[in-house]
RNA sequence: GCCCGGGUGGUGUAGUGGCCCAUCAUACGACCCUGUCACGGUCGUGACGCGGGUUCAAAUCCCGCCUCGGGCGCCA
């Protein structure tokens, strides 16, 4: 295969052998077009009943639709065609066939269901709309770690396989390790918060977490992958500031480098990176912002969470992503501090898509007391963490961060309907194979 | 976890008690067609999720199971 020419790369006057799956073929009688298409686009090969080699004809056209076919042949300058080049084959070579019957059809004439496209992957994955999601969740990934480095973090990889959870044993998977009791990490947020403390002081990794909420949602996953950033010495606003960065980042790298999938997705029109900086409601004018809507049946009172309403209600009236910021502390997790002049408000935000929220981040509790208070109030007895709790009495630096979902990040740029979409093979509630 | 709505040829659908040995599109098979680009034309093959019940009669009504989707809770 060393000498195969991908489609794009086909040029008037040159031999070439192309190497693709058989997309269509149009038997007019006389004369036959077989569309052959690679991961670069398609190309018309021209089959001349009279003229041509009969075995080379018959091979050609009782090859099944998305059949591996090999083409070797001229490539003419053909203004019939519809890329404006043709291929005169010499030798049609079927690689693989494909069975007549295919389970969806990557032409896409016709529609199947996400569970009958997630069931075939593989085939899903032949249509340009379904593949540029996947080469802009690449793009994202990428954007979002050049952008970590400018920030000046370091990649790290933490254990999934743990001993104990982030907040508890309520909603993780349990599994056996060698006979012990182990769990699927539901976060990296213990790990990095030990590495803050370590030489590296701000670091980022991107992973799959584990959650075995029984949510049945077009906006949750049971395996997900998570973006994560921690920094040494900044607060919640520092870590805000970066959250904004990495976000923008995505989105422009996406805009710069994606136009052929955004037209595959009919939206490189309307796409835009978000410019400025998001605003950044507190909880209390989020929650007064939510009431004057009036799209509430019951006013939020000083203490509730966002309903999935209320946030909703929000970001139609904000129009754009924004924090919320200075949460209750009793509505956030134990390991982010609270305002040191007010201990009712905690550091924690959450950066919301209009539609949904991405992000959840916010200075954390460095002071070993104060920790071990909080995992007490938790209930959670703070032995079982003791690797992680000892850390914080031989010089825990103040430090923040938050968690990005990389699956909701895709799925709100590109306005899927369901998360499934952002995922290869995801794992949800009743699907776990393939 | 609670609530709601679906499951009909390979795929996507129409059909809400007899008019259905089930509609349409696409795919598949056969034949015709020398410039298609969702090629066109003629003919053909192919389906009511599983089990039980009601009824003279069930794709259609009832029950259970399996399965898919959605809303909420919660979250990334």
């Amino acid at each position: 295969m060393d000498d195969r020419t991908y489609t794009a790369d086909a040029e008037p006057g040159d031999t070439v052998t192309v190497a693709g799956w058989v997309h269509e073929i149009r038997d007019l009688g006389g004369i036959a077009f077989l569309i052959l298409r690679d991961t670069t686009g398609k190309i018309q090969v021209k089959l001349e009943k009279d003229e041509m080699d009969d075995d080379l004809v018959e091979t050609a056209l009782d090859a099944h639709r998305e059949s591996v076919v090999t083409v070797t042949g001229d490539v003419e300058k053909e203004e019939r065609a519809p890329t404006g080049v043709e291929i005169t084959p010499d030798s049609v070579d079927v690689v693989a066939e494909a069975d007549p019957e295919l389970p969806l059809d990557p032409s896409g004439k016709v529609d199947a269901d996400l569970s009958t496209r997630l069931d075939n992957r593989t085939l899903d994955l032949r249509k340009d709309e379904v593949k540029a999601i996947f080469e802009i969740r690449a793009e994202v990934l990428r954007a979002v770690r050049e952008q970590f480095r400018e920030l000046g973090c370091t990649e790290i990889n933490t254990p999934k396989i743990v001993a104990t959870g982030t907040e508890g044993g309520t909603e993780l998977f349990p599994i056996t390790y060698f006979g012990e009791e182990a769990f699927m990490n539901q976060s990296p947020q213990l790990f990095k918060q030990l590495m803050v403390g370590s030489g590296l002081e701000r670091v980022f990794e991107i992973g799959p977490i584990f959650r075995a909420e029984e949510h049945n949602t077009p906006r949750h996953l049971n395996e997900a992958t998570s973006i994560d950033f921690e920094s040494a010495f900044i607060d919640h606003t520092g870590a805000m500031d970066a959250c904004e960065a990495v976000v923008q980042a995505a989105y422009e790298g996406v805009e710069e480098n994606c136009q052929e999938h955004l037209e595959a997705l009919d939206m490189a029109e309307e796409f835009s990176a978000p410019e400025g900086n998001f605003p950044r409601l507190s909880y209390e004018e989020a929650i007064e912002r939510v009431n004057a809507t009036g799209e509430l049946d019951e006013q939020l009172v000083w203490g509730d969470d966002l309903s999935t309403e209320a946030e909703h209600a929000l970001g139609e009236a904000v129009g754009e992503h924004y924090f919320v910021t200075d949460w209750p502390s009793e509505i956030k997790p134990f390991y982010i501090k609270d305002h040191d002049d007010d201990e009712e408000l905690s550091t924690g935000f959450d950066l919301m898509h209009p539609s949904l929220e991405l992000v959840s981040g916010g200075q954390r509790e460095h002071r070993y007391e104060h920790l071990i208070e909080g995992f007490e109030q938790q209930g959670l007895e703070p032995e079982a963490f003791e690797y992680y709790t000892k850390m914080f009495r031989y010089g825990m630096p103040p430090h923040a961060g938050w968690g990005l979902g990389a699956e909701r990040l895709v799925m709100t740029m590109l306005g899927l309907g369901n998360i499934r979409e952002a995922v290869l093979f995801p794992r949800d509630r009743q699907r776990l194979s393939p």
